[in-house]
RNA sequence: UGCGGGAUGGAGCAGUUGGUAGCUCGUCGGGCUCAUAACCCGAAGGUCGUAGGUUCGAGUCCUGCUCCCGCUACCA
């Protein structure tokens, strides 16, 4: 039996989508798919459960997006939420309420749970320094601050990240920084902000979290653990932006919420709004009630990336508040790849869901399927359009739709489509075997192992084409009527159970067979009995599901490589740095480059771009530890000859120490070449 | 460098508390002809990354190592 069939309400969210762009199938197969199934499986048991979900409308990154196109940050999220939510209807995300946090309902929300924190005293107060820009009488999101990585001279990096070499940066590493708003340098402003001092919940979260080993995944569980052991620090749950919700205190005037402090509380204010629109009571889905069995079972479904904010920040806020139910459980999902690389919204790598919907209008179902045959549940996995491809043929069309379509044919051919004498399952060892796959999806379920779940139904319909070629009906009719009627009888039954089973996965196929099996009703509880009455009439046959032709996946292919051209050309034109500083000749002078030859190349084992080099530079032979392993392989680069700064003071990598720094031209694309001298220069020339 | 996850027949993956290694696809052979050249049966193919250990018995537990992915560090 589940651990969790036992609570009386069920509140389920999928992460809330950014409203800063679209959707693509990563998102659905992280979280939206997997909590979509299981709602549906929920309500098909008859359980009380609201499935929550909305657009994330706050955070610096929306108001970037909208300076870069020129437009409003209210214009964006009213663009993204009306796709957002437009796309997860016409695929079929059976949301409760699709709500936002940008909604008045839910900044007061927000706001009193801030006050409720403020005035426990829960938050540290500490001031730092931050960048200010001076024209614009404002301080600057990392975002809005560029300058030269400190890692790889990278001249375009943000004050968050370096997107060429991937480092993770505060806005005052950077050398040069330079306001994007002003276009000036920014100057270091004292600022006071309000933590959250997640150190001092430290002990509380270790002896939660460690209740639910065994129960929460490894891969949640293990990151839980990981970020606890390296010590848990305060957190700010403010920011000196302009677009956000206000932080409801006099002295914090034009300051806004943290985004992960607000967003997360939007379930809770998608629930209000949904209570209030159906006369429900919001409270039963989220604080704890008097009796401990009365409380609601809280699930987050969402994508790796946010197991921090769920699993350690959102619970510490609900612990710190008090009067709020735990997160039951936390099903995150790994990631999905495309095509063998990662999804990108920057590089336009994906499938979106939008342009599916548009290009192959009603087949969601076939993409549910092909994503949660495939759903990253234990570790990354990969969607490629040959795969779409081949599940659908090999398994939706041929095992699943092949099946209907030959009990349907079989008995509009012999019988007229209409059941003599009604129609209930009379054959026991398929009542066994539908009854064990019945208890295997029921059990993969309540694990989250959708995977699992989907293959036990689709065994159903295997199971039904056994059946079939068993009993052979086709054969059976010519020596005894009643053989084949019972035999396509006990296989219309199945095909019952096969659209009832199906309902959580593939909820339109489902709608299909019951409408083909003309069933009274658009769905079938788990509870209820398939039975045909007497002279009951089938509609006619109709096919479930279409072959995926071959120029249709070579189009999506082609699609994607163009796209990625298109991103590639695009890109490198506007990246040439600009120029530095000027610096006087001193400075100049003071540097020592000569010409030198490489001796010997190795790459530095467990690194991905160092390279251990020997060079004689004319006066000596040196050690130089180099990052350019990822660009040239060791045997091709000995005895090339390069220029070499060799008065800069040696520093050591990795437990080698590098005694100067080799010269290398590098493009926007991050492509490197060596600068070498002309022919005939020895080693030890001087570069002036 | 630290942490997390992974390593199972050609490919993609299952293997719950240790007890004869499974599934889907692909391949090969056969059957069937009701069916969207679909379906059914059978076969080949794995010393479960590697070296040890615990145990009557380990894919499953413990230890070392190697490789892959993610985050992190490294690019003088």
């Amino acid at each position: 039996m589940s651990q969790i069939d036992h609570f009386k309400r069920y509140t389920i969210t999928s992460a809330l989508p950014y409203a800063n762009g679209p959707l693509h199938i990563g998102h659905l197969a992280g979280a939206y798919i997997p909590a979509d199934i299981f709602v549906r499986y929920l309500r098909l048991k008859k359980k009380d459960v609201v499935y929550i979900c909305g657009s994330d409308e706050h955070g610096a990154a929306i108001t970037i997006k909208a300076k870069k196109e020129g437009t409003t940050p209210q214009a964006i999220i009213d663009k993204y939420h009306a796709q957002i939510k437009d796309s997860f209807e016409q695929f079929g995300i059976g949301f409760d309420i699709y709500h936002r946090t940008s909604s008045p309902i839910h900044h007061d929300l927000s706001q009193e749970f801030f006050l409720n924190l403020y005035e426990k005293g829960e938050f540290i107060e500490k001031y730092s320094e931050q960048y200010f820009d001076e024209d614009y009488q404002q301080f600057l999101a990392d975002r809005y601050i560029t300058g030269t990585c400190p890692n790889c001279s990278n001249p375009n990096a943000y004050g968050d990240q370096c997107e060429r070499c991937g480092t993770s940066l505060n806005p005052t590493d950077l050398i040069n920084p330079v306001s994007t708003l002003s276009g000036k340098a920014p100057i270091l402003r004292p600022t006071k902000h309000w933590y959250l001092p997640l150190d001092k919940y430290q002990p509380w979260l270790e002896s939660w979290i460690d209740t639910k080993e065994g129960d929460w995944k490894v891969n949640v569980f293990g990151q839980c653990k990981s970020w606890l052991k390296s010590g848990l620090q305060p957190r700010s749950m403010t920011r000196d932006l302009d677009w956000g919700i206000d932080v409801p205190l006099e002295e914090a005037k034009g300051k806004k919420l943290y985004v992960w402090m607000d967003a997360p509380i939007g379930y809770i204010s998608a629930t209000k709004q949904w209570a209030i629109d159906n006369g429900k009571d919001w409270q039963l889905y989220w604080k704890k009630q008097e009796n401990d069995a009365d409380d609601a079972c809280l699930l987050h479904f969402i994508g790796k990336d946010n197991i921090v904010f769920h699993c350690i920040i959102f619970p510490a806020i609900l612990h710190a508040h008090g009067d709020y139910l735990l997160p039951e459980n936390v099903p995150a999902n790994e990631f999905l790849n495309l095509e063998g690389d990662k999804l990108s919204t920057s590089r336009n790598h994906a499938v979106w869901l939008h342009e599916y919907l548009e290009k192959f209008p009603g087949k969601q179902d076939e993409l549910r399927y092909v994503l949660t045959s495939i759903l990253p549940e234990t570790s990354d996995s990969e969607f490629t359009w040959k795969d779409y491809q081949a599940r659908v043929n090999n398994e939706l069309v041929a095992i699943l739709g092949n099946f209907v379509n030959r009990v349907m044919i079989l008995m509009h051919k012999f019988f007229d489509g209409k059941i003599q004498g009604g129609a209930v399952l009379q054959d026991a060892g398929l009542d066994t075997e539908i009854g064990k796959l019945y208890d295997e999806m029921g059990s993969s379920l309540d694990a989250y192992k959708f995977r699992q779940g989907l293959q036990a139904v689709m065994d159903m319909a295997r199971l039904g084409n056994r059946y079939l070629t068993e009993k052979e009906p086709w054969k059976s009719i010519k020596t005894s009527e009643d053989d084949a009627r019972l035999a396509l009888h006990n296989c219309l039954v199945l095909i019952a159970h096969i659209a009832c089973g199906l309902q959580p996965f593939l909820p339109a196929t489902a709608k299909k067979l019951l409408a083909m099996l003309n069933w009274h009703k658009d769905s079938i509880a788990f509870d209820e009995e398939a039975v045909f009455a007497d002279g009951h009439q089938l509609a006619p046959a109709t096919l479930l599901f279409e072959k995926v032709e071959d120029e249709v996946i070579e189009k999506q292919i082609a699609k994607l490589q163009a796209k990625k051209q298109a991103v590639a050309a695009d890109a490198p034109a506007a990246e040439v740095a600009p120029a530095k500083d000027d610096i006087n000749y001193e400075s100049f002078a003071t540097m020592d480059i000569r010409v030198g030859t490489i001796l010997t190349a190795e790459k530095v084992a467990k690194t991905k771009k160092l390279m251990k080099l020997t060079i004689d530079t004319g006066i000596d032979q040196r050690t130089v530890v180099s990052g350019i392993a990822e660009h040239f392989e060791p045997e091709a680069i000995v005895g090339q000859q390069v220029s070499i700064l060799v008065n800069l003071e040696p520093r050591e990598i990795k437990g080698i120490v590098s005694q100067g720094m080799i010269l290398m031209a590098e493009n926007a694309e991050g492509k490197l070449t060596f600068v070498s001298p002309g022919e005939g220069m020895p080693n030890g020339a001087v570069i002036r």
